[in-house]
DNA sequence: CTGGCTGCAAATCCTTTGCAAAGCC
DNA sequence: GGCTTTGCAAAGGATTTGCAGCCAG
């Protein structure tokens, strides 16, 4: 019997490799928007010999098949989530984290004006998290300057 | 008199400076999303001692303080946007075209759940552009695959 | 004078590419 | 066998850093 994971990468016909088994693992056990390097950092322990090559190239065709989101909000490293449902995402400006939030956008495809055709929809939003303001941890960078 | 940009600046106590005045004037005559080459190329014809690292840093710091917003949509390269009102972004997954969406999304920051202070809320849209549609071009990548 | 700004060059960091070896149908 | 994938090394490209000179207050 095949896993989800196999399962998830034969529906879309792609080949199932025991790479592209352990990221989709790794992404789906840990909800956490990790960087190539925190996955390949990971996966190097079971798999010594796993090149961050083999990262990109697995990451790239799984965000091409949609079972991945890339995510580009903060800094200069992309990160990764499995694609569960769909969600948007949250950065706190503080700590830098990134929260998943579920918001059901109703009709908002249709919102959008101009006659294009839109296949997806990602809400980003920034600000500061619960935790930070609980901690009364203030933002960093300029913007209370003004 | 001061002009516009001069005003911009000095109420976010940013030290006025031609570079930095020919940058914010660029990005209000371009809404066109340039890249830090766009910016550098076209003010070095009037400016050729012109750096790239000022252009980097005047864009970092017009961003901190929230004159200009930095998009990370589509690439490699950052994009950058004045910010006269808050609006979206649509990527036009055919010709890579960034277009401006404005949509007002009432009570949308109220919907975050989980006690988060939201500060922006930013939409990112992804699809075929009008213009695409017309001219009955195609998405590429493997999305049509399945 | 003093601190911040500029701009050049070098360094750094993330990502992509080239290619040979290995694996699978 | 032929085609895909892997993984190493090198290349590529965007951004950052170090630092000297410059400018404004």
């Amino acid at each position: 019997m095949l896993n989800q994971y196999a399962k998830m990468l034969k529906e879309n016909q792609i080949k199932v490799t025991p790479q592209r088994l352990e990221i989709l693992r790794y992404l789906d056990g840990h909800h956490t928007h990790p960087t190539v390097e925190d996955i390949y950092t990971a996966l190097k322990t079971k798999n010594p010999s796993l090149s961050k090559t083999t990262v990109y190239n697995s990451l790239e065709i799984l965000n091409k098949h949609k079972l991945i989101q890339t995510l580009t909000i903060s800094g200069s490293e992309s990160r990764y989530d499995i694609r569960e449902d769909l969600h948007h995402h949250f950065l706190c400006e503080t700590c830098g984290t990134i929260i998943d939030i579920d918001i059901a956008c109703p009709n908002i495809k249709k919102i959008v004006k101009g006659g294009h055709q839109v296949y997806e929809v990602h809400g980003y939003f920034r600000g500061i998290c619960k935790n930070c303001i609980t901690k009364g941890r203030s933002k960093s960078g300029y913007q209370n300057i003004a």
